[in-house]
RNA sequence: GGUCCCUUCGUCUAUCGGUUAGGACGAGAGAUUUUCAUUCUCUAAAGAGGAGUUCGACUCUCCUAGGGACUACCA
C-alpha cells in the first residue's frame, strides 16, 4: 500500500444541534490529522433535504470554533476540493450513478414508499435483494422501453446497487482488525432518489471521500454495519486501490441504564448533551449547552478525549489540545462503549478553572454578578475571585440529595459572594452554625473585639493580625466562628482577616454592631 | 427475529502469555484547618461464566450469558 496524506473528515448533517458524541467522532480525527500532518475537512451532509434544520450549520460551526477544534477545508473552510455541501453536488452524483447504470451495477426502481411497506407487512423480513428484486418493479424485470416510458411519463424511481451474493466481504477496521461480512444479508442499498434528484448517504459519501481523497474514515460504530456496503461501491467504481481506511468508534452510552446517549437524556439526567445552547427553531425548545453551563472547552475536549481512550502510563489525564495530539493514538481506542461520566466533566472543569489565573474569572464572574444587581470594579472582583475559588457549593445530585464539591464553575461562586459586597440582613437563629456559636456571652464578646478592631490603624491582613492575635491569646478566646457571623451570616467564606480587610474597617464594624443588635 | 460488534474495580481505562492486575474520577478513613472547602496520606474496590490451547492465561480459540449497534427513498 502506498503512502498516502493523511486526510480525513467530519461530515455532520445539519438536523439539529451536534450531539457530544459528535464531537468525541470530529475531537479524534482533529487529533488524527493533526499528529499526522493531514487535512481535517468539514463537509455538509444535506442528502436528506426533508430533514434540514436551518442553523443547524451555523451551529456546528460555531461549536468547533468555541472548543478550538480547526479545519483545514469545508464548508466555510475554503479549499479546492469543494463544493462541500453535499446539496451542491447534484450533477457529480449524477454522473457516478450513470456510471453505476452504465456497467450494469445498479438498476432503475419503481415501487414506491407504499408497495414496500405493504411488501413488508405481507412477508416477515422482507428485504430487497438478490432473492427478491426479480419480483419487483424495475429496470431488471421491465424492458428498456417500459422504463423509458414511466420515467418519461414522469414516475419517480430510485437507483438500488445491485448486490452480488454469497461473497464474503472483509473490511478491515483500524480499531476492530479484520470483520467479515457476507453480501448475502446486504439488502439493494438504495443510492439515488429521483425525487429530490440527489444521493442517499451511501453514494454520497463514497463519491465524496474518493473525489476529496480522504484516507481515513473514522466514524461512529452504528456505521460498522453499512462499511461493507462501502467497500463493495469502492469496488464498483473501480477505486479499491485508493480506499480509505477504516475505524469505527465505540459509542458513547447513558450513565445509567442502558443504551446509548441520546440527545433527550441531557436535560432528564441533568447534564448538557450539545457543546452549545440549542434553541430549536421549530419548537422552541432550549437546549443545554457546555459552554453555557460554565465549562472551559479545554475541560471538555481533556474529558471527551478520554472516553474510549486513554495515554496509559505515558501521561497524566491533564492534556491540553496539543498533549492529545501528541499522544492520541487512534489504534488504541477502545472496542467497547463508554458510559458518559459527568462527575468526572464537572471534576475537568474544576481543574481548568483553578488553573486560570484569578483575572480570566473576572468577565464572568462580573456578568453573573450582575445578575444580582452588584456592580464593582475589576480589581475588587479579582480579589474576591482570589479569596473564593477554592470554595464549597452545595448542589443538587441527579438523584436529588444534597451535596457538596468544590467550586466547578464560575457562576457557582456568586450565591456565595454576596456578603462581600452586602451585608447579612438577616440571622436565622435556626441555622446550625449560628446555632453552634453564638452563645449567650458572644455578643459581649464581640462588642469588646469592636473596640479592639478600633484601635487598629494599619487594617490589613497583616495589620489586623499584629493587633487581633496577641489580643485572642490574652483574653483566651475563639472569636473566629462568630466574627463569621457577623461579617458573613453564615459558615462560609475565606479567611476572616482577609475578609475584614476586604471590606475595611467601617464595614466590618458596622456589620458586628448590627448582628450585636439582632442577636443580642 | 437476522447480521455484526463488545465484556478488567461503581465509572473511564492500563496490561499487547509470566505483574503484589497499575492509574484517574467517585467512595471511605485519617492528617491539616479560623467556617465550608482545598491540600496531603491511606484504604476498599475488577479480569461475566464454562471449556480448551499452553510449562504458564486478563491476554489466544470455542461455547454460554449479558450489553450494544444495524436491519428506511435518515444520516
Amino acid at each position: 500500500m502506498q503512502e498516502r496524506k493523511v486526510r480525513v473528515r467530519f461530515a455532520p448533517s445539519p438536523t439539529g444541534p451536534l450531539h457530544i458524541g459528535g464531537v468525541r467522532t470530529a475531537l479524534y480525527n482533529y487529533l488524527f490529522a493533526k499528529q499526522h500532518g493531514g487535512d481535517f475537512i468539514f463537509r455538509i451532509e444535506d442528502t436528506d433535504s426533508t430533514r434540514f434544520v436551518p442553523g443547524a450549520e451555523d451551529y456546528i460551526i460555531e461549536s468547533f470554533r468555541w472548543l478550538g477544534i480547526t479545519f483545514d477545508e469545508g464548508v466555510s473552510f475554503g479549499g479546492n476540493h469543494g463544493p462541500y455541501r453535499q446539496s451542491e453536488r447534484r450533477d457529480i452524483y449524477k454522473q457516478y450513478v450513470k456510471q453505476l447504470l452504465d456497467a450494469g451495477k445498479a438498476y432503475i426502481a419503481f415501487d414506491t414508499p407504499e408497495e414496500l411497506n405493504a411488501k413488508r407487512e405481507e412477508i416477515d423480513n422482507f428485504q430487497y435483494d438478490a432473492t427478491t428484486r426479480l419480483q419487483m418493479r424495475n429496470s431488471l424485470t421491465l424492458s428498456s422501453e417500459e422504463v423509458e416510458a414511466l420515467i418519461q411519463s414522469g414516475h419517480q424511481y430510485v437507483v438500488r446497487f445491485k448486490i452480488e451474493p454469497g461473497r464474503d466481504v472483509v473490511v478491515d477496521d483500524i480499531i476492530r482488525g479484520r470483520v467479515v461480512i457476507n453480501s448475502s444479508i446486504l439488502d439493494d442499498k438504495v443510492l439515488y432518489k429521483s425525487a429530490d434528484e440527489l444521493p442517499t448517504y451511501h453514494l454520497a459519501n463514497i463519491v465524496d471521500d474518493h473525489l476529496m481523497e480522504v484516507s481515513h474514515v473514522i466514524r461512529g460504530e452504528e456505521w460498522l454495519p453499512s462499511a461493507p456496503l462501502h467497500v463493495l461501491l469502492y469496488e464498483a467504481f473501480g477505486w479499491a486501490d485508493t480506499m480509505p481506511r477504516f475505524a469505527h468508534l465505540s459509542l458513547l452510552l447513558k450513565p445509567v441504564g442502558n443504551g446509548k446517549l441520546s440527545k433527550r437524556d441531557g436535560d432528564k439526567l441533568g447534564f448538557p448533551v450539545f457543546p452549545l445552547e440549542w434553541h430549536d427553531p421549530k419548537s422552541g425548545e432550549v437546549s443545554s449547552g457546555y459552554r453555557e453551563q460554565g465549562y472551559l472547552p479545554q475541560a471538555v475536549v481533556n474529558f471527551l478525549a478520554l472516553l474510549g481512550w486513554n495515554p496509559g502510563e505515558a501521561h497524566d489525564e491533564m492534556m491540553s489540545l496539543d498533549d492529545l495530539v501528541k499522544y492520541f493514538d487512534l489504534s488504541k481506542c477502545s472496542k467497547n462503549g463508554a458510559k458518559f461520566d459527568y462527575v468526572k466533566a464537572q471534576w475537568f472543569n474544576h481543574q481548568y478553572l483553578l488553573q486560570q489565573t484569578d483575572e480570566a474569572w473576572v468577565p464572568a464572574f462580573t456578568d453573573v454578578l450582575a445578575q444580582y444587581g452588584i456592580a464593582s470594579t475589576p480589581e475588587r472582583m479579582a480579589e474576591v475571585v482570589r479569596m473564593m475559588k477554592q470554595k464549597v457549593i452545595e448542589y443538587q445530585t441527579p438523584q436529588g440529595e444534597t451535596k457538596k464539591r468544590n467550586v466547578s464553575f464560575v457562576s457557582d461562586l456568586m450565591p456565595l459572594c454576596r456578603f462581600f459586597f452586602e451585608a447579612p440582613a438577616d440571622f436565622n437563629r435556626e441555622d446550625k452554625f449560628i446555632k453552634k456559636n453564638w452563645k449567650e456571652s458572644t455578643a459581649a464578646e464581640m462588642a469588646q473585639f469592636i473596640d479592639v478592631l478600633q484601635t487598629v490603624t494599619d487594617f490589613t491582613v497583616e495589620g489586623l493580625k499584629a493587633v487581633v492575635d496577641p489580643w485572642v491569646e490574652q483574653a483566651g478566646l475563639r472569636p473566629w466562628n462568630p466574627w463569621r457571623i457577623c461579617l458573613v451570616g453564615a459558615g462560609l467564606g475565606p479567611d476572616m482577616y482577609e475578609l475584614a480587610a476586604f471590606l475595611g474597617k467601617d464595614e466590618t464594624i458596622r456589620r458586628m454592631q448590627y448582628a450585636i443588635s439582632k442577636l443580642g
